[in-house]
RNA sequence: GGCGCCAUAGCCAAGUGGUAAGGCAGAGGUCUGCAAAACCUUUACCCCCAGUUCGAGUCUGGGUGGCGCCUCCA
């Protein structure tokens, strides 16, 4: 496939370096918070990216961090009166319930930081040793003017960027774009003991180290929001290629943010909608539908109106599922398969999308085609074309992982509800559509919708 | 100031120079005892002005409006 490479700023042919594995690293999240729905962004996108990747017979090492230690989880935990610790264990178990809720796979690996402390530690001393950084109180800074290609991801030379920054007061570094590598403990922080005295890791450096570990020095692909541009990623590649003389990754994917009324959402901004929040109103498969519904690239505004169509979007999926596996239970088995072709037409039309520069949203199109193309064909297919729609349909629906939010349920297996569908078979067999209009009142309090078909009644759970 | 991005129907959203995908909402119709679902029909001077081209939503230049990064940030 081809995929837009920040590094290069085209579009280029993504294949893995020993052309067996991708070797995958997501930035994930700094855990002090409930995450909102622009942290939800990457964590689909890089999600459906893996299943294309699987479903396309590749392999995939996928690695997502967790930053928990931190300046706002040490805030955080002040403000809480706990541990820093605690408060991370307590994100890092809520970060499950959300990410689970949106069908998020695991990663292969999830790497802490607190876990990488001696990696870490090893890597700035080979920077030091390198002269790539030098030790100032305690702290251990990142010389930027050392690495030449500084600036290059996000294409700003050092000066230009210099020209922005600014040192805070009480800053030992010697150049205004240097940044920590080690941060000299505070009373009452979290430290670990290192070569210049206790102190905790700077963020940038954790990323450095834990790709390292789980990927290897060079890997081919890093994601994460395009606010990670810079500084992070600048400052990654800085720290890994200094230490390890190759480059860091060969490709660089940055999704697009999430907007309200057209602004960047933020924490800081205030204007942030938690994806608890979204999904208590509105479920979590609509979160990710709106994810997936648009290019990782550009801007989602997010609004009442926009997830609440992505949810009336997500029924039609679900009610072609659903009468698909009605259909299919209610087919005979005579019949050819004559629709084969027509069914690979939309698998080719999908791939072809996703192929160019994962274009989930032209890919979403396709399989509204395919919906199309079952629900018409919907009476007359022969089960083993019916088998093989809703094979495709499965296949489709779950690389991009959605149409998952609806449990199977087994109405038939309630008895009070076989009851009430006996009789009511029997009233619309004596044309008594007062009492069947009463059963199917008396279904709807039980939860369930009944519709009518040519092959008797459908059951629906609300 | 530096580096970028965006502008397509009421709403959301694709679109590799060659008759404008798809979804939501709306209107009309078919089917149905009713309902639901489904299907069919219907809805776009592609922000403006020039230019290149046989042909431009797509390329170039100039506007207008909106946004991002350069400070923690997905």
């Amino acid at each position: 496939m081809r995929i837009y490479n920040t590094l290069t700023r085209q579009k280029e042919e993504f294949t893995p370096a020993d052309g067996k594995t991708y070797r995958i690293y997501v930035c994930g999240p700094t855990v002090y918070n409930f995450m909102h729905i622009g942290n939800a962004r990457p964590l689909c996108v890089f999600d459906t990216l893996r299943r294309y990747l699987e479903y396309r017979g590749c392999k995939v090492k996928f690695v997502q961090n967790f930053t928990d230690v931190d300046d706002k989880i040490i805030k955080k935990a002040n403000e809480e009166g706990a541990s820093p610790q605690e408060i991370a264990g307590r994100f890092i178990a809520e970060y499950w319930t959300d990410a689970n809720g949106m069908n998020i796979r695991e990663a292969d690996v999830h790497p802490k930081a607190t876990e990488h402390i001696d990696d870490i530690i090893e890597l700035v001393q080979t920077l030091i040793e390198r002269d790539n950084a030098y030790e100032a109180e305690g702290d251990v800074y990142f010389s930027t003017k050392s690495f030449e290609e500084y600036g290059k991801l996000s294409h700003q030379p050092l000066e230009d960027l210099e020209a922005g920054a600014r040192i805070m007061v009480g800053e030992v570094k010697r150049e205004p774009m240097d940044f920590a590598l080690w941060k000299a403990a505070k009373p009452g922080e979290p430290a670990w003991d290192s070569p210049w005295g206790p102190g905790r890791p700077g963020w940038h450096i954790e990323c450095s180290a834990m790709a390292r570990r789980h990927l290897g020095q060079t890997i081919d692909l890093h994601c994460g929001g395009q606010d990670l541009i810079f500084p992070h990623h600048e400052n990654e590649i800085a720290q890994s290629e200094c230490c390890n003389g190759v480059p860091f990754a060969r490709f660089w994917m940055h999704n697009g943010h999430i907007n309200v009324d057209n602004v960047k959402m933020s924490k800081s901004l205030g204007n942030f909608f938690s994806v608890r929040e979204v999904a208590d109103k509105y479920g979590y498969e609509p979160i990710r539908y709106l994810m997936v519904a648009s290019h990782y690239r550009t801007p989602i505004n997010y609004s009442v109106d926009s997830i609440e169509q992505a949810k009336a979007s997500l029924q039609r999926l679900y009610t072609c599922r659903e009468n698909l596996a009605f259909a299919l239970s209610h087919a005979d088995e005579i019949g050819g398969g004559n629709w084969a072709a027509a069914l690979a037409a939309h698998r080719e039309n999908f791939i072809a999308a996703m192929e160019e520069d994962f274009n989930t949203a032209d890919a979403l199109g396709c399989v509204f085609e395919l919906v199309r193309e079952i629900n018409t064909n919907l009476q007359e297919a022969s089960k083993a074309d019916l088998a093989a729609a809703a094979t495709l349909f499965d296949e489709l629906t779950g690389v991009l992982g959605l149409v998952y939010g609806r449990a199977a349920a087994a109405p038939e297996d309630n008895p009070q509800v076989r009851a009430l569908l006996v009789e009511r078979a029997q009233a619309r067999k004596e044309k008594n559509w007062a009492r069947s209009d009463e059963l199917r009142t008396a279904l709807k309090a039980l939860g369930f919708a009944v519709e009518d078909t040519p092959q008797g009644q459908k059951l629906t759970q609300l």
